[in-house]
RNA sequence: GCCGAAGUGGCGGAACUGGCAGACGCGCCGGACUCAAAAUCCGGUGGGGCUAACACCUCGUGCGGGUUCGAUUCCCGCCUUCGGCACCA
């Protein structure tokens, strides 16, 4: 053999000449000579991009595999692909290197930067890199910071001071959700509760769009669509009005009641259930809890636990065993549909931050509610038929009961379901004034605020005289100070930068005005730079409105799962802000979604400090990029998690080799011919099928059973592992077929066979090993196989000339039947009951029925 | 606790719409080549039974039921694993 199959050389030799010959550069219809062609013409193929950590290990790659494989396909189905990348390149990460090492944040992350694209430029990723981006970069925070100034401009971006999640050990607050566990997300430091005045966006305004444009998205993972629904939380109730009983003079002579006549409003999603409503409940937090206790006996001990629950840290306060505390006000609550007193306790589990910080409650239908009256003992009123089983035999409730049931003790509402109920009850009290639809989520405005040095500074100034100010889009961006500590103290890092926190009031241009110092969460820069990246030249603007327009939104989006909720919820609230704003034309970012699986090895998750880290820089030099991006395929599903296996990796550089070797010996024997330098290498017509034998037309249906199943499985349902064990399987079929002297190879028109599916093979195969497909296609005397169309499978060959029939007998197989393809049913049954295997089981029997699939099997019952 | 996904050979996995369970790959066993080894190539490989052998029979997709001529696939109940949420009224 002649031909050695060198990945290094031959990798190397193609990612040049796609460097020099722009291969996957893309340019916007507003560039010279582009003909935009229509709107099917264009695709936008992005995976989440990544965060330069350091280097990247085989689980990042594995994204950009994937979506490469898809690129390379709609390159070949005559597609214009937009397929960029860039780097999410704000964050702790680098911070932290940078408090340790006191090298600048910029000068690590750029050195990162630049590890990832190289090991993506050696996996042959086929990226448009003139349209690479760093989030870091001031060219690209001067749009993140005036995103910002248009959300402050809307209203959207707000400062209030509130109860935060505080990390400890990152020295900054948190996002809810950031929050997991109550711990926080990336160091798993147990967060504790801060007020502090922070930033927000409101996305809690969109919340109910968040939920409705689930209709919007073409192919989302259902598991994603039920994360981001849960978390947004939807309820759908009423608001209803207590009022608080006035003061009795006489037994409390001299306390003035300060809060007078008032009255509190609940949420309930159970207004079905008001006449069961035996108390009331504040949270600690609750503002008018002070006023309502005011001069009364238990005063104290009223405020001193709420206090001390106020105090108490959020995941004891959570946790604790569940176990209820709380204490009696000493004032009651007006039940408005009977005008009852009921008591108002303060209770740590009503949480201030849902609905409006207070509770009806009804025991008899409220697992929590129930445990709270039991401790306290407090009436449990049946106000839903309940089952027997659940009462004991006095007919008491023995445990609350939230299922459906009829009305009871409810006068006037008597035998209603509680849907019914839910409508009809509101709507009683709503004209009386006392109560309305609502609807409440679980979803929290977006706190933004970090008080970290690596993130874009929020372009605010905070002047004696005009107060906020939004800087002006001329003056940004707020560039990041110098600063020579970047250690967390509880303050933002920025504060400490002097001469950079002093400016002038953009407004009045009054010299004492003062910087924000505290900079953006990094998620808003992720949740804008799938627009960049159509116009990233562009210094005038954040983004081109026309090529937006022409590539988005992002048709195929591919990234982890463990961006369900944070990531692409923020993406999909901005995207429906820019779209109110004016400033995209369209409402959903990413059409359709892909979640890739992890890739474990020894058993966990790849970290550095569990030192369990695969690099592609360990296996690239020895197998090679294309075994890489083929194993990393052919590993399991692309959608779960799989384990790295070194013998997996060996075994797909095996089936390359193979590849390699039956090609460059075909070459070698001449079937190529010799073209001469310039010309290219053509076979020649495919006989028509009556022209064949039944081993060549064998081979050639193979070949196109093939082409449909690897078609199938990678444009419509991502099953990289199903196609590649295809195209292996017609690389088997077709040395199996080539045969040692007797074989296809003995006959012209049998070689012309072997030439058509070996080609085939090759272009099967491209997608996920490019660079040796580029090399033997070359080989063979053709030039740039990435320009081929994609394979369309030939009718003529979809369907063998007879097919192998299981024949069952009781539904066990117990023989097979060789037919023709277009056999009817009448003819498959009279050849299958001639089977020696059928006979034999026949015999003294009688048949009962008979079931006939074509193509497929033949069921005879027997008595 | 609630919601969701999954459970198939020694291993990763396949079976797409109820129709031949175990494709493809790994590993293992046997053979060829070799002085030998590696590489490569050829053959075998779910368990059990019965065979001199070919064959044949039988069990088998987490467990127990059901629907069906036929179930890895659909339904009911349970077990285990993983993921999400977790006092959200």
């Amino acid at each position: 053999m002649t031909l050695k199959y060198d990945p290094q050389e031959i990798e190397v030799k193609w990612q040049e000449v796609w460097e020099r010959e722009k291969t996957f550069v893309v340019l916007n219809p507003s560039q010279d000579g582009v003909d935009p062609g229509t709107e099917a013409s264009s695709t936008y193929v992005l995976e989440m991009f990544p965060y330069p950590s350091g280097s990247a290990h085989v689980g990042h790659v594995k994204n950009y595999i994937v979506g490469d494989v898809i690129a390379r396909v709609r390159r070949h189905q005559g597609k214009r692909v937009l397929h960029p990348m860039g780097y999410d390149a704000f964050g702790l990460n680098s911070e932290n290197v940078a408090i340790q090492t006191g090298e600048h944040p910029a000068a690590f992350t750029e050195r990162a930067i630049s590890t990832i694209n190289r090991q993506l430029r050696r996996l042959g990723v086929s990226i448009d890199w003139t349209r690479e981006l760093a989030t870091s970069r001031p060219e690209y925070y001067k749009w993140t910071q005036w995103l910002f100034v248009q959300f402050y401009n809307k209203g959207l971006a707000y400062k209030k001071a509130a109860p935060v999640n505080w990390c400890p050990s990152c020295q900054t607050v948190l996002a809810n959700e950031q929050v997991i566990e109550q711990r926080c997300e990336r160091c798993d430091t147990e967060v504790e509760t801060k007020k502090l005045e922070q930033w927000f966006f409101r996305i809690t305004d969109y919340a109910e769009r968040l939920l409705e444009d689930f209709d919007k998205l073409e192919s989302w993972p259902e598991r994603v669509i039920t994360m981001q629904r849960n978390w947004i939380g939807r309820s759908q109730g009423a608001e209803v009005v207590f009022q608080i009983a006035p003061l009795n003079s006489e037994q409390f002579p001299g306390v003035e009641d300060l809060c007078g006549s008032e009255e509190m409003t609940v949420f309930t999603t159970r207004p079905d259930t008001l006449f069961g409503a035996t108390f009331f409940i504040l949270a600690p937090e609750h503002p008018l809890l002070e006023d309502l206790v005011a001069g009364l006996p238990r005063q104290e001990e009223v405020m001193r636990y709420a206090r001390r629950a106020m105090n108490t840290p959020q995941f004891e306060r959570a946790n604790a065993e569940k176990e209820k505390t709380g204490v009696f006000t000493g004032r009651y609550a007006v039940n408005p549909v009977n005008g009852q007193d009921i008591p108002i306790y303060v209770a740590h589990y009503v949480l201030m931050e849902y609905g409006t910080g207070a509770i009806m409650a009804v025991p008899a239908h409220d697992e929590r509610d129930f445990e709270f009256a039991k401790k306290f003992d407090l009436p449990i009123i049946e106000v839903i038929s309940s089952p027997e089983e659940l009462k004991n035999q006095a007919g008491e409730m023995a445990e609350a009961y939230a299922g459906e049931g009829r009305m009871v003790n409810s006068p006037g509402f008597e035998g209603l379901s509680k849907e019914e109920g839910i409508e009809k009850v509101t709507q009683w009290l709503k004209e009386q004034g006392k109560a309305d639809f609502a609807v409440n989520y679980k979803l929290r405005d977006w706190l933004v605020s970090r008080q970290r040095y690596w993130g874009a500074p929020i372009p605010i100034v905070y002047c004696e005289t005009c107060g906020e100010v939004p800087v002006p889009a001329q003056e940004l961006p707020v560039l990041l100070p110098e600063i020579s500590d970047y250690a967390p103290k509880g303050r933002s890092p920025l504060a400490a930068a002097e001469d950079w926190v002093s400016t002038a009031c953009p407004r009045c241009g009054s010299e004492t005005a003062r910087r924000e110092t505290d900079t953006m969460d990094t998620f808003v820069d992720s949740s804008w730079y799938y627009l960049r990246y159509v116009s990233p030249w562009r210094d005038d603007v954040a983004w081109d409105r026309e090529a937006a327009n022409y590539w988005l939104p992002v048709d195929q989006y591919i990234g982890g799962v463990e961006h369900a909720i944070l990531h692409l919820m923020y993406a999909r609230f901005f995207t429906k802000v820019l779209y109110d704003l004016g400033l995209v034309d369209f409402e959903e970012p990413f059409r359709n979604l892909f979640t890739q699986g992890m890739i474990y090895y020894k058993g966990a998750k790849m970290s550095k400090s569990k030192g369990n880290v695969v690099s592609p820089d360990e296996y690239v030099p020895r197998y090679g990029a294309d075994a890489l991006r083929a194993y990393v395929l052919f590993m399991g599903p692309a959608e779960s998690d799989v384990e790295w296996s070194d013998q997996g990796i060996e075994g797909i550089h095996r089936f390359l080799q193979r590849v390699w070797r039956q090609v460059t010996e075909a070459i070698e024997a001449g079937w190529f011919g010799t073209p001469l330098a310039g010309t290219t290498f053509s076979a020649g017509p495919l006989p028509e099928p009556e022209a064949l034998t039944a081993d060549e037309r064998a081979l050639l249906v193979k070949t196109n059973q093939v082409i449909e199943k690897v078609t199938g499985d990678i444009v419509g349902r991502f099953h990289f592992n199903t196609a590649l064990a295809a195209i292996m399987e017609l690389n088997n079929e077709i040395s199996a077929a080539k045969g040692d002297g007797a074989g296809l190879a003995a006959t012209e028109t049998g070689r012309r066979v072997l030439i058509e599916s070996l080609e085939s093979l090759i272009r099967l195969l491209e997608p996920f090993a490019p660079h040796m497909c580029a090399e033997l296609w070359g080989l063979l005397g053709r030039e740039r196989i990435w320009e081929e169309p994609w394979l369309e499978a030939d009718e003529r060959f979809l369907e063998h000339d007879t097919v192998e029939i299981a024949v069952q007998i009781n539904g066990k197989v117990r023989d097979r039947a060789e037919v023709p393809a277009e056999a009817g049913k009448d003819e498959i049954l009279a050849a299958a009951k001639e089977l020696p295997g059928v006979q034999r089981h026949l015999e003294g029997k009688a048949i009962v029925k008979e079931i006939v699939v074509p193509g497929k099997l033949v069921n005879l019952v027997v008595r």
